[in-house]
DNA sequence: ATTGTGCTTGCATAATAATACAAAATCTTG
DNA sequence: CAAGATTTTGTATTATTATGCAAGCACAAT
């Protein structure tokens, strides 16, 4: 199983409203044939953006409200024109109007590296953390929203 | 100080985005002359339904969206989650649909080293005079924006 | 006043989550 | 392919949060 597919457990597995710990996260994801650590679950945990939420019967594990990412996903490819970049930002283009639902996608996905989008109409600006990490992140972006994974 | 002041002021203070663990609070709170210990904070936030995000720049708390955020939209500084910058630019992130109520804020500010700022849905984007000025800036817009002046 | 009930809190500790580090796996680039 | 970089993961540990218990307090009913 790879990473990927695990995120996506993890996904339908917290969104079942079960889950209070990430021990208890680690033993579901045991019964669909995933083994691995608490320590990797709390990486992923961050990775999704889960949220903890506390009350007076315990905690439970949640999605953040804007969590649809899977239903997303399919509409996204059409959806993106073209990737392109100069030396600090990236500019997505889509099809009219769907900048913001491309936004919305990527910002779910907190990469470490993008420190946010801004979506006008059918232009998304994408902001790296540095300079540096632009090439990087054009890539990874491509990845993400033109082939699909 | 009651035990009704301080869930308020723990409000007040969770939803400036600041707090990434009981202990901060508990520090924060000694600051407005109110000293408990860890365990009381614990269960405050059990009852007030306080939320823990995590994510790749570690955790922070944050208040439920539905019910008290609301109720304190009108000050700006609980709209606004985060701010960052990379070399040229800075990034101010705020709750759904509020970038623009914050844009036309810092815009009234007319402060000379920001040539601008353009709003998306919950991202904000300020263009700064020069590159040189952006930690600068970022430091007047924390103080402005999260600190509350 | 005394007793009883319920609420709040701190202390000590148990339960849970996050992380430094190193090793392994994977991807890049020449 | 080899060398180097990057990512992913587990182990061991640290950091953080939750909770059992008992004490203190306020208040009501006797």
């Amino acid at each position: 199983m790879t990473k990927r597919e695990r995120l996506f457990a993890i996904k339908e597995i917290v969104a079942g409203g079960e889950i209070d710990s990430q021990d208890a996260l680690r033993r579901e994801l045991r019964k669909r044939g995933c083994e691995v650590t608490q320590a990797t679950l709390s990486r992923d945990m961050a990775e999704l953006g889960v949220v903890r939420i506390t009350s007076h019967d315990g905690g439970r594990y949640a999605l953040q409200p804007a969590g649809e990412v899977k239903a997303l996903r399919p509409l996204v490819n059409a959806e993106v024109l073209a990737i392109d970049a100069n030396e600090s930002m990236i500019v997505v283009r889509t099809l009219p109007g769907c900048a913001n639902t491309v936004g919305e996608f990527i910002d779910v996905e907190k990469h470490p590296d993008v420190i946010g989008t801004v979506a006008g109409d059918n232009t998304l600006l994408v902001i790296p953390r540095s300079q540096k990490k632009t090439r990087q992140i054009v890539n990874y972006l491509k990845h993400k929203l033109i082939e699909g994974q």
